[in-house]
DNA sequence: CGGATCCGTCGAAGCGCTTCGACGGAGCCT
DNA sequence: AGGCTCCGTCGAAGCGCTTCGACGGATCCG
């Protein structure tokens, strides 16, 4: 089934039918119906090789997915299928690339022209893969910020705000002891971008407004430790600014049982929270949008020179049950 | 940069450069060496579009992950990330397909000769993806078993054996009331293989032990208030078989606040467990065997009429800290 | 010592598509 | 009415690789 069965079937020669298909020189209404009905009849699709080879285009982007240990899954795995979903949406197909094979792997293919363009993600402050992609003269789009953003396309949801917008949100309500539960220690580490940008967000807002905030990393499963210390203390907190998926509901249900709860107590989370999860006021993570900006951002440099420079996405705080006005002191002064 | 550089820079012709890289045809060692050398000197990598249309063989197979809701996401990334690794060892890259497209996603990779060969997970007992793949005349291995095997190529766990394993160790300990908390609803309701073939496993044994032993499916966020009714039954269980990895952590929270630790109740995990969980005795899950396995048999299938059947791989039980002899009445009777 | 054999290499013919230039015919202008 | 332009279509030349048959030269055998 080849691109000539087509041809000689709608009685045109095999340059037409590929111009019906790429539209790229006009073709009369009469021919174009023609051709599309062979097309339909004979169950015709262009040979991927051969295009990619005469047209110098692959219509395949990769995808660099991270995959680390302490990244959470999910997540990662929301970007992916909404990358998958928008670049369907630009006919294009996803190769994935884990971080397996290093930067080799993005050189391999980038100078075999398997890949028209790369989205990478989970991109740290100083990451490794940046000088290369640099150097690769291959259109591409991160997912997060590095620090050096100099000739880069990056997406990401604006993270400073979002720390910014929950400690404002809990000052609002009269809270005054904030406490920001945050990504595993390893995370801080290695210094990833989002997590480093709403650290500092929070921080910000909280110097801002006066109100008495610390950090504390949260290691998988040991959200119930955390909460119980944090319930020792002289001063309990009474707001919560959870950054760390996993850990949202061992951590209600840990103050929860120590008869913490709104308007006691107010929690608010950044990041999408699993389905079936308790109504909580939180920070939503646009993960579909990013993808789709991604991809949308990767398609522009591949047909064009598309614009460098970082998009960043408003976070949205979404009110639920989780926080409250604070009864007490603040309220009867 | 192309396969005629190479050849002029090594002093042989193309088809040569060709023959050194497929290894076709024999070639002497001096003229090997110079052609790598050149190969490397150059930087060369043939182009991936003009080879797969002169080869009949793009080196690419697709991989349709689900992405369910229900759908544990770690454990289904596990599995990709081990076929990805497989299939580069194998010098094949990964194509990402999402359920999204459904079916016609299958046929569009197949007909343009994108894919080699494509490997499908999450299969349901009655999965509506086999008729298409039967259909398909491309080569194919289901991570998972449906319901009519016949000419497919599949692999798995034996989760019969993991669900019966459980049990096996359990009832050896002394324990007489077991409870299985498996996976959400939504997955039985849906008739997802693996789920109920643990389940029939679990039955099976349970019967042969003569131990009292009941199903408790358990959605995401609930495990705590089934521990709770659990706790509050006539005869609460002593013995726990979790099929549901986020749910272990809060379970052990839950019957340890209650005071039940080991030696009074002991835990079996079936499944991968988060890095930094307690150590648990647990059905170890080897997705990266998995993943492997299923690659080498789809390559074996690209090249070769590799044979069909169903693979199941034996499950582990490791013991860990989580289960211990049963002290009181069975004892000392 | 001549013919058969085998090994290593080469040349050329595609693989199926895109795209450039060309070309005939219709429509426009003067 | 003649010359232009423009539109829709075609033919042919690649894109960069693989692979088949062919072909010298060395090796082996009788």
């Amino acid at each position: 089934m080849r691109i000539s069965d087509v041809a000689r079937h709608a009685g045109v020669s095999p340059s037409t039918v590929s111009y019906v298909l790429s539209g790229k020189r006009s073709i009369s209404d009469s021919t174009r119906r023609r051709v599309l009905d062979s097309i339909e009849t004979l169950g015709y699709r262009p040979h991927a090789g051969a295009r990619s080879l005469a047209s110098r285009r692959s219509n395949v982007i990769a995808l660099v997915i991270p995959l680390r240990e302490d990244v959470h899954v999910p997540v990662a795995m929301r970007f992916a299928v909404s990358v998958v979903t928008a670049a369907r949406a630009h006919d294009h197909d996803v190769l994935l690339l884990t971080q397996g094979e290093g930067p080799e792997g993005l050189h391999r293919v980038a100078s075999s022209a398997m890949v028209d363009g790369v989205i990478v993600m989970d991109v740290e402050t100083e990451d490794a893969r940046v000088p290369v992609l640099r150097s690769l003269d291959l259109p591409s789009v991160l997912i997060g910020v590095p620090a050096d953003t100099e000739g880069l396309t990056c997406v990401d949801l604006d993270f400073a705000a979002a720390g910014a917008a929950c400690v404002h949100h809990l000052a609002d309500l009269g809270h005054e002891d904030i406490a920001f539960v945050g990504q595993p220690p390893s995370v801080y580490d290695r210094r990833t971008g989002f997590a480093e940008r709403t650290v500092s967000g929070f921080e910000a807002a909280a110097r801002e407004r006066g109100v008495r905030a610390a950090l504390h990393p949260c290691a998988s499963g040991e959200a119930r430790a955390l909460a119980e210390e944090l319930l020792r203390r002289d001063r309990v907190p009474t707001g919560l600014i959870v950054h760390n998926e996993p850990s949202v509901v061992p951590l209600l249900d840990a103050f929860a049982d120590a008869g913490r709860t709104p308007p006691d107590l107010s929690v608010v989370a950044i990041g999408p929270l699993p389905p079936g999860s308790p109504d909580l006021t939180r920070v939503d993570l646009p993960a579909e949008e990013v993808g789709a900006r991604a991809v949308g951002l990767l398609m522009d440099k591949i047909d064009g020179p598309g614009g460098a420079g970082v998009t960043l996405l408003e976070p949205r705080l979404v009110r639920g049950g989780s926080t409250a006005h604070r009864p007490g002191p603040t309220v009867s002064l």
